[in-house]
DNA sequence: CGCCTGATGTCATCCGGTGTCATCACCTAG
DNA sequence: CTAGGTGATGACACCGGATGACATCAGGCG
């Protein structure tokens, strides 16, 4: 199906985090964008729904694994077990080679409240996933909500941490240790 | 300083909500907005950053009512009691005037991902606003970001049940009630 | 060779958002 | 009463994101 030059997306994609980290998310357009890439302004929208979108590459595919993760645990266990193991199964994607990508995108999408928009609607889709996978699992509410909101702060906490450390720890360690802290934490609410 | 027709902004928010009623999010221009206002595209923007503001009067106030609330809380209070205080404070605002306000206006929110995604920011932020303000009292982490996540959860709880049930139970008593739910909830996580 | 198909380019258009300047109503000083 | 001064609004131009319609090109296939 590939003519012309192949990977029309993924050079999109890294024009795009390049042209961000040079100039700033503003003050790229979409057409610097497709240039850089060897395309036109057209072509970047039938790749991507919106200038946005060019970061967000990925992220149904980590749904997915959460919602998986979640529903291949063994039967007999406990919601806070469910989502340890999803994490440590999701941490197969966060390799020492994707470190230096979410290096690069962290920063641009710190520094733009439209991509931090962008990310906040991705984090409760995700959220979502997991809660729909729990409570297949028979978990009710509220539990499922709580087990699924605690298991993305983890997922948050560890990938801040992953970036930070630079690899030096498994990514999966340290989501379950983050999750387990969460979990402790509910004790000191009072 | 008043003149010409007072009240600018409020018929510009009166006359967005009404025509996203009507048409839809997506299908109402800003120019008509401004239109039926009785007033241009270009003082819109002087009252709103951007289109989707129009619905979103208010979140500051929201926010500093709970970060007060925690503040004023007493000295020896626990997290969990500091945040169900500020729900309880929260809840003047909750009348059953506002009820009709909010119910035509969460089917257009949640009708649109613009929207969505606006609404998740603002909810961020109040979620950053508790985090800080238990902080202050000397809440260390992770215990400070669970009990602002919870007491956000239990607020949206108690907002969807405020607006189905049509105000026949006072605010404040379904968002306390909603943050003991969840509380009671993090034993059941295993 | 000629047709079909899918990916890309070209062009036109809409609308959100912003900068700039003019204009108008009200206020106040004299 | 008049002359500015001030702040809100209007008028206009413009940029860039986003989309629809149609043309074009490369390859597969009969």
């Amino acid at each position: 199906m590939g003519r012309w030059e192949p990977n029309a997306r993924e050079r999109l994609e890294r024009a795009a985090l390049d042209l961000f980290t040079e100039r700033g998310y503003d003050r790229t357009t979409v057409a610097e964008i497709a240039e850089r890439a060897g395309l036109t302004k057209r072509t970047f929208f039938r790749y991507f729904a919106d200038k946005r979108e060019v970061l967000f590459g990925g992220q149904e595919e980590l749904t997915r694994l959460f919602s998986e993760g979640i529903a291949g645990s063994p039967p007999g266990a406990t919601p806070f077990e469910a989502v340890s193991g999803a994490l440590a199964a999701v941490a197969a994607v966060f390799t020492g080679e994707r470190l230096a990508l979410a290096r690069q995108r962290q920063p641009v999408v710190a520094a733009n409240t439209d991509l931090l928009e962008r990310e906040l609607l991705k984090r409760t889709k995700l959220v979502a996933g997991m809660h729909d996978a729990l409570a297949a699992r028979g978990v009710g509410e509220p539990t499922v909500t709580v087990a699924a909101e605690l298991g993305c702060l983890a997922f948050g906490t560890a990938f801040h941490r992953w970036i930070e450390e630079g690899n030096r720890r498994e990514f999966g360690a340290l989501a379950v240790e983050a999750l387990d802290e969460l979990r402790t934490a509910t004790a000191a609410l009072g």
